[in-house]
DNA sequence: ATGAAAGCGCTAACAA
DNA sequence: TTGTTAGCGCTTTCAT
């Protein structure tokens, strides 16, 4: 029902304990216990010498019995679906350090988008009595049975970016379709009028997001929308490639392209560079994400940037307003994304600069 | 002299216990606790009954008090400088998987090339009891003392790279010189005669070995060595866009250039493209790292992988051989980088294809 | 095959 | 201010 480590260390050497100091210098283990946590009634004068001593001894506090004892732990565990991925990466990087401000160590998991995975995470997480859980789930994790012990347990849970649908979480989410909103409002401040998209899977919900919001700002500045400058497909470079083809061969070409994400930006790219068009004079691009190359693409790519530093922040947030039941009730925020102009949609009369 | 958790959490639930499942068959508890663990010594019959009601109780064991009686963990502890980098992504996230196929658990720690925290990390692991731990220490910290107390309490402990001096510990190395000096042999194989190398700070090793790795394949394949070839500085693109634009001004310009990162290598690409130089034809670049964006570029980079899956195999390895003590002595193991070549370095008579 | 006893290292409650 | 007692949940003896 439950893994058991099949692997582990027999430690070699004898720990020093509390008992190993209390004896070196005649006192009681708890005396030595409560000048080690600063419990206020111990005279200053012994806490120093049991401070002392156990640095002398090289002691280390067993958490494993603290933790046993107190039936609490000050670890956290995050699941998401893989590390190696810019967004992902930022953003376990960033609350790792927030979780290590506030003495919290983090447990790490990944699913690799399978759900099976993710449910022995889970189990793992909650074998090791984690303080809490963040998570975003795997892309095919619409069910999220899984987590219902979590609830059971009243461990903590916090979702973002990939959230299960269940009401009783909390969650952090983009506001993808904003995001969208503010870069074609942008495309449009820039003279832009016959904005295409290449968007991701239709069934993506932050594809549909950005798609939404792309339609949303036509709509809000009176500019029509036409069938033929949508393309649904994926988020790969080959796709934005031939998507580009395709829309350079529509009777009216567009002027703008808006990309769901920088890669896919970046097949557009590729393909305008190739048939000598320029960007952005001719035809201004943008992408989603801020991939990293966004800053490396020439011209540089204007992006939507998720703000993982401002998901992080509040990630934690929640899930240690949880952990010190300041609140029981789930709540659900959005972060609104930055938009990042740079030269693949420079405004018109701006150009000279960059030239 | 170490830290406390400020933060944890106060169990809401009471758990489930073996006693309570012993409870509730009219068994002892030892009893079910042997029935989980698959103990030899307990009727088929029984284990079934204890398994069914384990797991209808929702019981999951706890693992604090487990650690705790057989002074073992099943926990591991990985510090890297970054997270949020490709390179040492890729290999925490390797090393997750790894360890969690073999039921070890991954705390994750960052020093965020900071000594100071790097020291942080490692009392926070020591107190956490981890079974063994991982690590690539922080830019500055040539001084490994804080890697002491790990050693003195017999803790399995694998660097990786960016490795420490000490003889006492295993190491994982990248063989830097060796995947240079491939590259610039595939330089020279391709036709190139006046290759020039744009270096990282001359004070950091991996820079050095590539440099060194650059004159073993100049002098293997009787070329000369050309001072005015040379460049030091540091990891960015905007310091290759200038280099680029030295080498370009030299009397006898260079028919390749590798840089010693795709970072460095991109800022060339991007000067090159902008004077209207053609690569490969007239110039060829190679970087090295294998970043992500080395796909995406155009043409695409040459550059070489540091092998983060085959790092990653052998620091598991070496960990779990210290583990189960298998292996006691110190190793030091050494990785060769695969060279990938891309459409930057495309033989002469091979061009064609990619126009 | 099962039960009883003991203890891992720590800390809260109570006593002195 | 310090010491005593007890127990967190588990597993390893040893006894039945």
């Amino acid at each position: 029902m439950h893994t058991y480590a099949k692997i582990s260390w027999d430690m070699r050497r004898k720990n020093i304990t509390v008992k190993d100091i209390a004896r070196k210098l005649n006192l009681h283990h708890t005396t030595v216990s409560r000048a080690l946590r600063n419990h206020p009634d111990v005279n200053s004068k012994t806490r120093a010498r049991v401070l002392k001593t156990a640095k002398g001894l090289g002691y280390f506090p067993n958490v494993f019995a603290a933790n046993l004892r107190n039936n609490r732990s000050s670890t956290i565990g995050v699941i998401v679906p893989v590390l190696h991925h810019d967004f992902f990466s930022s953003i376990v990087a960033e609350i790792t350090n927030m979780a290590a401000a506030v003495g919290l160590s983090v447990l790490i998991c990944q699913s690799n988008e399978n759900i099976n995975q993710e449910l022995q995470n889970v189990n793992a997480l909650i074998s090791n009595r984690v303080a809490g859980m963040v998570a975003s789930i795997s892309q095919f994790s619409r069910n999220s049975d899984h987590f219902n012990r979590v609830m059971r347990l009243g461990i903590p849970l916090v979702f973002f970016d990939r959230v299960s649908d269940r009401t009783d979480a909390s969650k952090v989410i983009i506001d993808y379709q904003l995001g969208a909103f503010d870069l074609v409002s942008h495309l449009i401040s820039i003279g832009c009028t016959r904005i295409a998209h290449v968007g991701g899977p239709q069934q993506v919900v932050p594809a549909q997001l950005r798609f939404e919001g792309y339609k949303a700002a036509l709509l809000k500045h009176g500019l029509p929308f036409r069938e033929e400058y949508v393309i649904f497909g994926d988020f790969e470079a080959e796709y934005g490639l031939a998507c580009a083809r395709r829309l350079l061969s529509l009777p009216q070409k567009p002027d703008a392209i808006f990309a769901v994400n920088d890669q896919v930006a970046l097949g557009v790219m590729i393909h305008l560079i190739s048939e000598g068009i320029r960007i952005p004079e001719d035809i201004a691009i943008a992408g989603f994400d801020n991939d990293k190359v966004a800053q490396f693409t020439s011209p540089t790519l204007t992006s939507v940037d998720a703000n993982s530093r401002q998901i992080s922040r509040k990630v934690i947030d929640l899930l240690l307003r949880q952990i010190n039941s300041i609140a029981a009730t789930p709540v659900t925020e959005q972060v609104k994304p930055n938009l990042i102009v740079r030269q693949s949609t420079t405004r018109k009369d701006m150009q000279q600069i960059f030239s």
